[in-house]
DNA sequence: GTGTATATCTCGGGG
DNA sequence: CCCCGAGGTATACAC
């Protein structure tokens, strides 16, 4: 990784035109190539930028940096503070736990998180406008599509409705019922959900999780 | 700002728990206080991050940033390569052009570009829901909503459609027609804005500013 | 490759 | 403060 903090301008052309004034700023050359401009501040997203692929041409205080669709980016070194170059070596990467997929893992595995007497169909079931989280039949063997968020937000109420209109025109699935299952659901969500005759479930990760490690104990 | 590469292991724990095994990276500190933990790639975004504002304590070698919201961000040191602070000053920020903004003005002052005959009542029209783009009305009198996006995709269709089912209801507006008006509209886009009767509109930015600057050049 | 959905999204504007 | 919408979104994953 080249670290460099510099007095430069910088000019970005391709799906916009951007241009930053002269400023001292630190310029981020990764191994893969990519190249970041950051200010003090502004959290982690630096002022411009080029991801890699890219081809990076140095000309004495002008670096052009070309992507290949043709975006540009253009920095000026007006005076050079410091710069160094380090190795870092590959990563191991990150590991996390409790983010979307986590959640359908364990209402997948724990469906009376969601109502009673319900038996998952599958995971990810595929529609031709993309995947339905979950697929269920309920005690009457109706069929139950559910959407599952975090947050449970407007967006996701439309996605839900895209995916049942879809189905209902399956006559293996029609009716098809939608729950909307999230650890949070806004008000907004909730209203528009409730007007279009999806149920709303609130579930908890926590307690999801507890049960999960609960079962295996009892192996 | 506050630059150090060190090997070290992160947690974070907050709106989801992440761990980085050991290895060396680059920890960036702002003069806002944010921090970031980057390696050797994978574009900008660093591997883990805290925003400001937070707290950093460091005890020896082991920082641990916390925010408001009770998010934790703990950075564990076992080797430091180096370190350096340089103070960068304020930045005096971007400037950006070709954003949906300008796409906006323009057509808001062209609205030919859109359709024949059309006037324009106001940008921003306020809904209860949020803002349409523009709001026009047509040779007959007849309210149009029209949705303007640099790409035109699914979620833009669903966007106008949301404003225009809530528009109808206003007995000073109903019927209302809708166009969907973007750079470039994509095929799914447009097979579900037809299917509502929303009318697609492709639209030529830099054509846009040429018809804007050639009016200007008549002064 | 395109299409779809997620994200500790980030960032800015308006109420 | 929350809500909403845009983004050079980036990123992962399925088809």
């Amino acid at each position: 990784m080249r670290l460099l903090i510099a007095r430069c301008t910088v000019d970005y052309d391709g799906r916009l035109t951007a241009h930053l004034p002269e400023a001292r700023r630190l310029i981020m050359v990764k191994a893969d190539g990519c190249v970041a401009i950051h200010a003090d501040g502004g959290a982690y997203k630096p002022l411009n930028w080029m991801n890699a692929p890219n081809k990076l041409e140095e000309e004495d205080d002008r670096w052009v940096v070309t992507s290949p669709k043709g975006e540009t980016l253009t920095i000026t070194l007006h005076e050079r503070v410091w710069e160094t170059d380090t190795e870092l070596g590959e990563d191991p990467g990150l590991t996390k736990d409790g983010v979307e997929a986590h959640l359908q893992e364990l209402l997948a595995a724990n469906t009376d998180a969601i109502g009673e007497n319900l038996q998952l169909v599958r995971r990810e079931y595929p529609t031709d406008i993309g995947p339905v989280d979950l697929l269920l039949r309920d005690a009457e063997g109706q069929a139950v599509a559910v959407e599952i968020k975090r947050r449970g937000e407007i967006d996701g109420v439309e996605q839900l409705t895209r995916y049942l209109e879809r189905m209902d025109r399956d006559p293996l699935l029609r009716p098809v019922r939608g729950i909307f299952a999230a650890q949070l659901i806004k008000p907004q969500a909730r209203v528009l959900a409730e007007s279009r005759g999806i149920a709303c479930v609130e579930v908890d990760y926590d307690e999801l999780r507890g049960i999960e490690s609960d079962e295996l104990k009892l192996f």
